[in-house]
DNA sequence: GCCAACGTTGGC
DNA sequence: GCCAACGTTGGC
Protein backbone atom coordinates (compact mmCIF):
# COMPACT_ATOMS: atom_id res chain seq x y z
CA UNK A 1 0.00 0.00 0.00
CA UNK A 2 1.39 3.59 -0.98
CA UNK A 3 0.43 7.06 0.23
CA UNK A 4 -0.82 10.27 -1.18
CA UNK A 5 -1.41 13.58 -1.16
CA UNK A 6 -3.81 15.30 -2.85
CA UNK A 7 -4.27 19.32 -3.34
CA UNK A 8 -7.58 20.57 -3.85
CA UNK A 9 -8.87 24.43 -3.59
CA UNK A 10 -12.07 24.27 -1.40
CA UNK A 11 -13.58 27.00 -3.61
CA UNK A 12 -13.55 24.24 -6.49
CA UNK A 13 -14.27 20.86 -4.03
CA UNK A 14 -13.82 20.83 -0.65
CA UNK A 15 -13.84 18.04 1.92
CA UNK A 16 -17.18 18.91 2.45
CA UNK A 17 -17.76 18.28 -1.14
CA UNK A 18 -16.42 15.14 -1.06
CA UNK A 19 -18.57 14.10 2.09
CA UNK A 20 -21.72 14.67 -0.11
CA UNK A 21 -20.96 12.60 -2.65
CA UNK A 22 -23.06 9.39 -3.29
CA UNK A 23 -20.90 6.91 -1.13
CA UNK A 24 -19.00 9.51 -0.18
CA UNK A 25 -16.55 8.99 -3.30
CA UNK A 26 -15.54 11.08 -6.74
CA UNK A 27 -13.28 10.93 -9.01
CA UNK A 28 -10.39 12.84 -9.15
CA UNK A 29 -10.46 14.58 -13.04
CA UNK A 30 -8.64 17.69 -14.45
CA UNK A 31 -4.81 16.85 -13.20
CA UNK A 32 -3.38 18.34 -16.26
CA UNK A 33 0.20 18.06 -15.04
CA UNK A 34 2.51 15.31 -16.70
CA UNK A 35 4.50 14.33 -13.57
CA UNK A 36 1.17 13.98 -11.51
CA UNK A 37 -0.31 11.95 -14.21
CA UNK A 38 2.54 9.61 -14.56
CA UNK A 39 1.90 8.72 -10.77
CA UNK A 40 -2.18 8.52 -11.40
CA UNK A 41 -1.57 6.26 -14.53
CA UNK A 42 0.97 3.93 -13.03
CA UNK A 43 1.62 4.14 -9.42
CA UNK A 44 -1.56 5.13 -7.97
CA UNK A 45 -3.62 1.68 -6.83
CA UNK A 46 -6.72 0.73 -4.94
CA UNK A 47 -6.51 0.98 -1.12
CA UNK A 48 -4.07 3.26 -1.49
CA UNK A 49 -4.25 6.52 1.29
CA UNK A 50 -4.84 9.82 0.36
CA UNK A 51 -4.21 13.13 2.58
CA UNK A 52 -6.74 15.27 1.10
CA UNK A 53 -5.25 19.04 0.96
CA UNK A 54 -6.97 21.91 0.45
CA UNK A 55 -4.51 24.51 -1.39
CA UNK A 56 -5.16 28.36 -2.45
CA UNK A 57 -7.18 29.25 0.28
CA UNK A 58 -7.33 31.17 3.38
CA UNK A 59 -5.83 28.32 5.52
CA UNK A 60 -4.14 25.40 3.76
CA UNK A 61 -4.34 22.57 5.38
CA UNK A 62 -5.04 18.94 5.02
CA UNK A 63 -8.17 18.27 6.10
CA UNK A 64 -8.92 14.91 5.57
CA UNK A 65 -8.42 11.24 4.88
CA UNK A 66 -9.49 9.06 2.07
CA UNK A 67 -8.71 5.85 0.34
CA UNK A 68 -8.42 5.17 -3.43
CA UNK A 69 -11.35 3.28 -4.31
CA UNK A 70 -10.13 3.35 -8.21
CA UNK A 71 -6.89 2.97 -9.87
CA UNK A 72 -5.62 5.28 -13.00
CA UNK A 73 -8.20 4.86 -15.70
CA UNK A 74 -8.30 7.55 -18.89
CA UNK A 75 -9.92 11.01 -17.52
CA UNK A 76 -12.70 10.99 -19.93
CA UNK A 77 -13.57 14.45 -19.06
CA UNK A 78 -10.80 15.63 -21.26
CA UNK A 79 -12.75 14.21 -24.83
CA UNK A 80 -15.84 15.97 -23.72
CA UNK A 81 -15.74 19.94 -25.61
CA UNK A 82 -18.35 21.26 -23.72
CA UNK A 83 -15.64 20.18 -20.17
CA UNK A 84 -13.68 23.04 -18.89
CA UNK A 85 -10.92 20.14 -18.71
CA UNK A 86 -11.48 19.39 -22.48
CA UNK A 87 -8.07 18.81 -24.06
CA UNK A 88 -7.82 17.87 -28.08
CA UNK A 89 -4.49 16.41 -27.58
CA UNK A 90 -6.35 13.79 -25.74
CA UNK A 91 -8.49 10.70 -27.37
CA UNK A 92 -9.87 7.53 -26.41
CA UNK A 93 -7.85 5.41 -28.22
CA UNK A 94 -4.70 7.31 -26.76
CA UNK A 95 -5.67 8.94 -23.64
CA UNK A 96 -3.23 11.69 -22.43
CA UNK A 97 -4.73 12.06 -18.88
CA UNK A 98 -5.29 10.18 -16.02
CA UNK A 99 -7.40 10.34 -12.74
CA UNK A 100 -8.18 7.77 -9.85
CA UNK A 101 -11.48 7.26 -7.76
CA UNK A 102 -11.29 8.72 -4.37
CA UNK A 103 -13.78 7.46 -1.41
CA UNK A 104 -13.64 9.75 2.21
CA UNK A 105 -12.48 7.91 4.90
CA UNK A 106 -13.07 11.02 7.32
CA UNK A 107 -12.80 14.50 7.73
CA UNK A 108 -9.65 15.41 10.46
CA UNK A 109 -11.22 16.36 13.69
CA UNK A 110 -8.77 19.18 13.56
CA UNK A 111 -7.37 20.29 10.08
CA UNK A 112 -3.52 19.91 10.12
CA UNK A 113 -2.37 23.44 8.58
CA UNK A 114 0.69 24.24 6.18
CA UNK A 115 2.06 26.60 9.16
CA UNK A 116 2.07 23.60 11.80
CA UNK A 117 3.52 21.32 8.93
CA UNK A 118 6.63 23.66 8.39
CA UNK A 119 6.80 23.89 12.50
CA UNK A 120 7.11 20.35 12.76
CA UNK A 121 9.84 19.81 9.98
CA UNK A 122 11.60 21.94 11.67
CA UNK A 123 12.28 19.42 14.70
CA UNK A 124 15.13 17.00 14.92
CA UNK A 125 14.43 13.97 13.04
CA UNK A 126 11.13 14.73 12.01
CA UNK A 127 9.90 12.39 9.02
CA UNK A 128 8.57 15.78 7.53
CA UNK A 129 11.72 17.26 6.55
CA UNK A 130 11.61 16.08 3.00
CA UNK A 131 7.94 16.12 2.72
CA UNK A 132 7.32 17.19 -0.86
CA UNK A 133 4.66 19.78 0.18
CA UNK A 134 7.27 21.16 2.14
CA UNK A 135 9.90 21.98 -0.52
CA UNK A 136 10.71 25.45 -2.33
CA UNK A 137 8.57 25.43 -5.08
CA UNK A 138 6.59 22.45 -4.90
CA UNK A 139 3.67 22.67 -6.59
CA UNK A 140 2.47 19.15 -7.78
CA UNK A 141 -1.12 18.66 -7.43
CA UNK A 142 -0.54 14.62 -6.83
CA UNK A 143 2.28 13.66 -4.69
CA UNK A 144 4.00 11.01 -2.93
CA UNK A 145 4.06 10.72 1.12
CA UNK A 146 5.93 8.28 3.37
CA UNK A 147 4.17 5.95 5.36
CA UNK A 148 6.09 7.60 8.24
CA UNK A 149 4.92 10.96 6.97
CA UNK A 150 1.39 10.12 6.84
CA UNK A 151 0.99 8.76 9.91
CA UNK A 152 2.50 11.81 11.78
CA UNK A 153 0.25 13.89 10.04
CA UNK A 154 -2.64 11.99 11.27
CA UNK A 155 -0.98 11.95 15.13
CA UNK A 156 -1.05 15.79 14.42
CA UNK A 157 -4.80 16.04 13.71
CA UNK A 158 -5.40 13.60 16.94
CA UNK A 159 -3.66 16.29 18.81
C1' DG B 1 -3.63 41.25 -5.23
C1' DC B 2 1.32 40.31 -5.47
C1' DC B 3 4.85 37.63 -6.98
C1' DA B 4 8.19 33.63 -7.00
C1' DA B 5 8.62 29.26 -8.94
C1' DC B 6 7.54 26.14 -12.20
C1' DG B 7 5.64 24.16 -16.68
C1' DT B 8 4.48 24.72 -21.51
C1' DT B 9 4.69 26.72 -26.02
C1' DG B 10 6.69 28.03 -30.11
C1' DG B 11 10.08 30.69 -32.94
C1' DC B 12 14.57 30.18 -34.45
C1' DG C 1 17.80 21.97 -28.72
C1' DC C 2 17.73 26.67 -26.80
C1' DC C 3 15.31 30.07 -24.55
C1' DA C 4 12.02 33.98 -24.19
C1' DA C 5 7.32 34.67 -23.46
C1' DC C 6 3.44 33.32 -21.42
C1' DG C 7 0.27 30.78 -18.27
C1' DT C 8 -0.55 28.53 -13.83
C1' DT C 9 0.05 27.42 -9.01
C1' DG C 10 -0.30 28.64 -4.54
C1' DG C 11 1.57 30.92 -0.29
C1' DC C 12 1.37 35.17 1.79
Amino acid sequence: MKYWLMKTEPNTFSIDDLAEQPEQITCWEGVRNYQARNLLRDEIEEGDQVLFYHSACKTPAVVGLATVSRGGYPDHHAFDKKSHYFDPKSNPDSPTWYMVDIKLNKKLERPVTLAELREEATKARSPLVDMVLLQKGSRLSVQPVSKKQFDRVVKLSEK
